[in-house]
DNA sequence: TGTTGACCTTCCCCTAACCGGAAGGCTTAC
DNA sequence: GTAAGCCTTCCGGTTAGGGGAAGGTCAACA
């Protein structure tokens, strides 16, 4: 039987630390003196403390170690670390691109730009837009999730032929990255009848061509919604987005071109 | 003069974000009307919006970008994206030591081992240690400095050769591994009478050899305290680590080896 | 003119994984 | 006798907002 601190430096952890996992019932010591409530750990937990430290190493948050310690299932384990580790690939994928990001920023710098993005460089045009049939599938999930929605809608899409790029719709009204309504569509003919096809409505719509990465796209929206206020315009229905040069086609997320259209009417 | 769920829009952040940032006064609206609050946010605005979120996908703090964006000199701006490159830089060498370490637990998992650490088959030995000259650097630091702080001990050698490998004496009872009380040494000739020398007092010590990576030590900790424990000692000052085979010896985490070392004396 | 629905406000509580410190109780060593 | 060193609980703070309630306001429509 431990003291609350020699267990604590056993484990290289702090005694608040302990105190919050009893709280959490993460690990509660194996006895509780009755009389002043002091705590005493046994030389069994040292083995738990242990893996609770390598599991918060590797990223697992103490309600998924909670889980992870109770079962003694390897292949459990095995899936939570497989799990953890495309996690991990993805995040220094991520990291990777904002580096390169801040690389090109840092390059600008440095040619004595100053980095001021002029909303008034975008060329906003108005465009009629006539109906167009499109296979879409259309759900509330992370902006992250994109790419699995992508891949399911194309599976799906039995050898009928894109006609034009890819689309994407934002349902949202208030922006949450976390939680989209998103919808992705593929245009296809629309005698395509064996596929169930929805129709994006025509219409008057503000445009912008926008090139560079997604993440800077917020440039070109803010370009448009400010445009769309100042010439008597107010959007009439959710915006969408035509990935006209994307991964698929260039390496370079600088060469990246996306249209983005606002359905608008008038202002009374 | 834009509403605030219009500004919102134009931003793609949400309204409550946008009056959180008016709260901590990094981003205030131009105008309040004043018989009924209502915010109001001018074209000009929008710019500022989009600095924060940019900044915010780089991985800046809102106090750090509330600095950033006072400032209108572009020197400090390319100061502080080249320190947050680095810092990307070493998250992503933290995720690729992670990544290997999980992906050596997974090869393990899938041979049978049920990766159960043992702490008996840590071989725990007592030793006599003749006191040790050395010069050395003592701060209270996050342990992620470690490598300056070893840099800078090295370039105040003046050419005396170290007569052992580097140690580290950890002060500290209560571990936080963001501020430590560190000591790293390196044991020289004790008529090395030009360097202003600090002796490591001799005595018994309760030591183990560890071999893998430094986050896994931890396993080793607890053997040796368990040992102590069991075996009528009480650590009697601060542990310190001898690094027998560092990164500058082999590439591979898993073959480091340690040695870790408590002075102890005889409970009464 | 009334009503409906969209929009705005403030206020309060919640998150994860603890840290810092206060106030108070217990032993033990000098 | 008292100071040091343990231990306890409790309270408040951290980041960057989200969720939701209660209530005031605005514009359009019947």
């Amino acid at each position: 039987m431990y003291t609350i601190s020699y267990f604590s430096r056993i484990g290289m952890v702090s005694a608040k630390t302990l105190r919050y996992y009893d709280e959490i019932e993460l690990l509660k010591p194996t006895y509780v003196d009755g009389s002043n409530q002091y705590r005493y750990y046994s030389a069994e937990q040292v083995m738990d403390l242990l893996r609770i430290t390598e599991l918060k190493e590797y990223g697992f948050s103490l309600e998924e170690i909670k889980l992870l310690l109770k079962t003694r299932d390897p292949l459990q384990l095995q899936t939570a670390f497989e799990g953890k580790l495309k996690e991990l690939s993805s995040n220094l994928d991520q990291i990777t691109r904002i580096k390169s990001r801040i690389e090109t920023k840092i390059n600008k710098l440095k040619e004595g730009d100053l980095d001021m993005v002029d909303l008034s460089t975008f060329n906003v045009f108005l465009k009629e837009i006539t109906p167009l049939s499109v296979v879409s599938i259309r759900k509330r999930t992370a902006i992250a999730n994109i790419n699995s929605l992508i891949d399911e809608l194309f599976s799906s899409l039995k050898g009928a032929q894109p006609i034009r790029p890819l689309m994407c719709v934002y349902h949202d009204q208030d922006f949450n990255p976390d939680d989209i309504d998103l919808e992705v569509c593929i245009p296809v003919k629309s005698d395509s009848s064996s596929l169930s096809l929805r129709v994006i409505p025509g219409g008057t719509h503000a445009c912008v061509i926008f090139q560079g990465p997604y993440p800077e796209m917020g440039t070109a929206y803010a370009a448009l919604m400010d445009w769309i206020g100042n010439n008597g315009y107010i959007p009439s229905n959710a915006p969408f987005e035509k990935y006209l040069t994307g991964p698929n086609d260039v390496k370079d997320e600088q060469k990246y071109l996306t249209e983005i259209c606002i359905p608008v009417k008038l202002m009374v």
